[in-house]
DNA sequence: AATGTTACGTTATAATGTAACATTTTCCAT
DNA sequence: ATGGAAAATGTTACATTATAACGTAACATT
């Protein structure tokens, strides 16, 4: 197994985040220019309100914030949210049933998440000695990988420092 | 890393389940006698819901047919299955809000799943390499895991070989 | 018996997600 | 440019999953 580096996936929690939020929505204009896609101004205001901070969203909050500007239902939404999720834009949290922005969306889709419990804040990190691992395994026994959920419970370094 | 054995986990499609459910109640009553707590009629009765197979059941299917011996309502269920979680004696698939009986519940309750997307069969391991490796990765930033959700989905040896 | 504790019953409602169909907007070939 | 197909959105209704709140029953301890 080769080391692969791994700096600290999350973000703190004094970061200039209006650059993470522009630097998502420039990314996410490229990706649809470039397979000429429609990054609609629903996809992209969803997409805005995904990226509000780095922990996930959660669908009828999002709603609520399109309700302010006009009457919106949840297919809007969740129309939405496909969209950027087939595009690799967002990802859902299954087991939060909410939804966060793609740090590197060019990169492929399959990313493992550590949520802290704190603070809420979501790292995603793309491993590809996770991936390796996982797929040996699975090898092991037949089985052949589709699609792969990792969602790691815990605590951030930061949440850590100031428990003490 | 070492080179941890991995027979199948998959039960094949015509193994003896009865056998399985007997041994999941069986581990089960004994393991509340052995921490003092009430195994009591619905509990049993979920968890022999959870285990009529190896797919993972949902609760409100548990319901339905809970409620073909007396009249049943949603906190009957969601309270069986918490304890039941909460023992180690079924674990909630996430990705598909189901549940599914522990094959091990004494070796602790931090498992992976295998997921056959077309015939619908869990697999459980509790691989020690997959856990090391998360929490070798979680540390090189200093997160602290609490919990752990690895729920991969694909095709099974017996559903591939079928396919061809 | 009185008390505390745990489990269960019951009703209502919250939260999450889709189906189905009508309407509008966009795209593109003529 | 323009008509027709395709894509996106609007709208209503509904399905599914889960919990809150409150009361009662069963069980254990004193
Ligand atoms: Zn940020
Ligand atoms: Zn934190
Ligand atoms: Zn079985
Ligand atoms: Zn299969």
């Amino acid at each position: 197994m080769q080391k692969n580096k791994l700096k600290n996936p999350f973000k703190s929690a004094n970061h200039k985040h209006k650059k993470c939020l522009q630097t998502a929505l420039a990314a996410a204009k490229k990706h649809c220019d470039a397979f000429g896609l429609r990054l609609t101004p629903i996809r992209y205001r969803v997409l805005e309100l995904v990226w509000q901070n780095h922990a996930p969203v959660k669908a009828y909050n999002i709603l609520d914030q399109l309700k302010l500007a006009k009457s919106s239902a949840p297919p809007t939404v969740y129309r939405a949210l496909d969209f950027l999720k087939e595009e690799g834009l967002v990802h859902k949290i299954e087991s939060l049933n909410a939804y966060i922005g793609c740090d590197n969306p060019q990169e492929g889709h399959k990313s493992q998440f550590f949520i802290c419990d704190d603070c809420g804040t979501v790292a995603e990190i793309a491993d590809p000695d996770i991936r390796y691992l996982l797929r040996k395994k699975a090898h092991q026994f037949g089985f052949k990988i589709k699609d792969e959920m990792v969602e790691i419970k815990g605590h951030c370094q930061e949440c850590r420092g100031s428990a003490e």
